[in-house]
DNA sequence: CTATTCTTCGCATACTTATGCATGTCAAGC
DNA sequence: GCTTGACATGCATAAGTATGCGAAGAATAG
């Protein structure tokens, strides 16, 4: 059915080697049966098949992305940097969906369709990473790290964002801070929760089990853990990621409560969703971009080398203050 | 490196086709050297090469969708039911993203990596369903048609719909009447236009040019198009899809407008963002889900027979109030 | 006990591309 | 004119899995 080299060399009177080697500008063909065969190929349509390649040169030009469900946009925002990135030095991406609940089918990711993986939504405790460098697939972590923190990573140092949202409230004179944990079965949901608590009480404030809800990384958590709050009445909520901020500003919004005036709120990622005027999201996140680029670079060095020394990298985030964040309305009020 | 059939064989002692018999079940194997061979592999750890097997069977499980930038809301909520509906039919799927401004790249297309492709971001004369139907790959339409209209496709009726919206905003006694739209590019862009333009005219009203917005699908075209509109004051909006709405109704937070009491804002295609509280958008459309399990319903039909007559699907959207609609507040001033 | 049938397995090969090695050709140098 | 070398090309084969077909063995019938 398909067209084959043997289908080109036939038509331009060569073998089939010599096509393979013509049409990748391969070295030892002469100038005019490269034209020949160029010439045989472009009235064929021919088109090489990717099997036979992958077959022969045991690599595929692609790279797999381990991902939640995309209607979560902060993977999107994660996804199409990296996706950017790998076709500039190209490689093909392919989405391996994570489903959360059950692990990661592992026999798409290692059938050899692969020259590399990179893991965005890896729990704490995941096989994942142990079995991928048993078997020899080069990968790298990107946002999400491993309880052993042994293999390359790219990743947000959270403890100073959470510290620093800690201090950005504090100095708003609030007292009341309440917050909407994301799982403790992730890196970023645990060393959040923990580092924003101990940073509230290294600052001398506290973060009762009140004001504290949990949930996955979704919007939903966001708006149900605003509702709970709410009721609670506190003066900030920090939500563990934006996805979460921006759930809990959308329930904000139907239950009738002003953002930044009633009550502030502060994110994690700074995804492109939050900069939104309807949102204007004050929250604190490195750049996407630059992470999804160490990312690719770390994990294109690891297929280089499957030796060399396991490479770190934890990057610095930035507050970006939008309009979610205020004083508490008392003291505001006091100050007329 | 990897683990091949053949380790398989020398372990349990049996020859490589039997192997591959054995782990797929195949008839002709006794049960004890099914045992053996189950064994071996599990042992081994064993996962057979895809690449083996597509070059084998001329098969790769996988189909491709073409769709645009996840970071557009709409394409994350059509892709995640497709990608669930082939995933309990077993295939895999493979994202192939289209930059809109060049055409889609033919060739991880046609290299024979995947059994058949949808496609959603097809332009109206775009050349990619001509080659692959020359080149015999599978294919269905999804949500966007051709010129021609001869290909297997599932789409939404937009002349209904839009109709629908003038007789909503008619009905609720709008007279100054506006619209962002879509490019005419896109099948969806131009019968949403046309469409509108028609059922406003006939049913007595009219859309003036300094009432009308166009631009790409997107979110930015929402808030340039209604801070362009706003100016001249309508009554109502629509928008010809809910990204735009989304961006239109985040620009009028930014301006102070009250949605619905200043203005009314309509969408089409209702994506699953449209009813977070924040956004509360009307709209029409409809079920992304069943509109994916068609889709993916021809597309099979059509693997497994490609000389089948051309089938097309038009789904009939429908109306879902929310609370970005209401009357005109002149006349909602009156009637107090 | 032989002839027939069925079951179980292996041999050979196909799918397509890439590459090491051998062969052939032609020009330049002595 | 013969040797040497550079260059261009083809042959043979490798990568891993699936399958048609034949052979061998076992079971059944006569």
């Amino acid at each position: 059915m398909a067209i084959t080299s043997h289908d080109v060399a036939r038509l331009a009177g060569v073998s089939q080697p010599t096509v393979s080697r013509a049409l990748r500008d391969q070295w030892g063909v002469s100038a005019s049966t490269r034209r020949k065969v160029r010439e045989a190929a472009r009235t064929l349509g021919y088109v090489p098949i990717q099997a036979g390649r992958t077959l022969s040169t045991q690599t595929s030009g692609r790279i797999g992305i381990v991902s939640a469900e995309l209607s979560n946009p902060f993977y999107p925002a994660i996804i199409e940097p990296v996706h950017d990135e790998l076709a500039r030095l190209g490689f093909r991406t392919i989405l391996v969906t994570d489903r959360g609940h059950e692990p990661v089918e592992l026999e798409p990711i290692i059938d050899g369709s692969l020259d590399g993986v990179i893991l965005t939504t890896t729990d704490l405790d995941s096989q994942l990473p142990y079995e991928l460098r048993r078997r020899g697939v080069p990968f790298v972590l990107l946002n999400r790290d491993t309880l052993q923190q042994e293999y390359d990573a790219c990743v947000v140092n959270n403890t100073v964002g959470v510290w620093d949202v800690a201090k950005l409230l504090l100095g708003l004179d609030h007292q009341r801070i309440g917050a909407i944990f994301g799982p403790d079965t992730a890196s970023t949901g645990l060393e959040r929760r923990t580092g924003f608590a101990r940073a509230l009480e290294r600052l001398g404030a506290s973060l009762p089990n009140s004001l504290t809800f949990s949930g996955p990384f979704s919007s939903t958590t966001g708006s149900q853990g605003f509702q709970y709050l709410w009721k609670a009445k506190p003066t900030a909520i920090f939500c563990a990621n934006d996805v979460i901020a921006l759930g809990a500003l959308s329930e904000a919004a139907a239950l009738g409560v002003r953002i930044p005036k009633d009550v502030t709120l502060v994110g994690f990622d700074n995804i492109p969703m939050s900069s939104w005027n309807i949102f204007g999201l004050t929250t604190i996140g490195v750049s996407l971009e630059e992470m999804a680029m160490t990312a690719v670079g770390l994990l294109t060095r690891r297929m280089e080398d499957t030796e060399r020394e396991v490479q770190r990298v934890t990057m610095q985030p930035l507050l970006t203050l939008r309009s979610t964040h205020g004083r508490p309305r008392a003291l505001e009020e006091e100050t007329r």
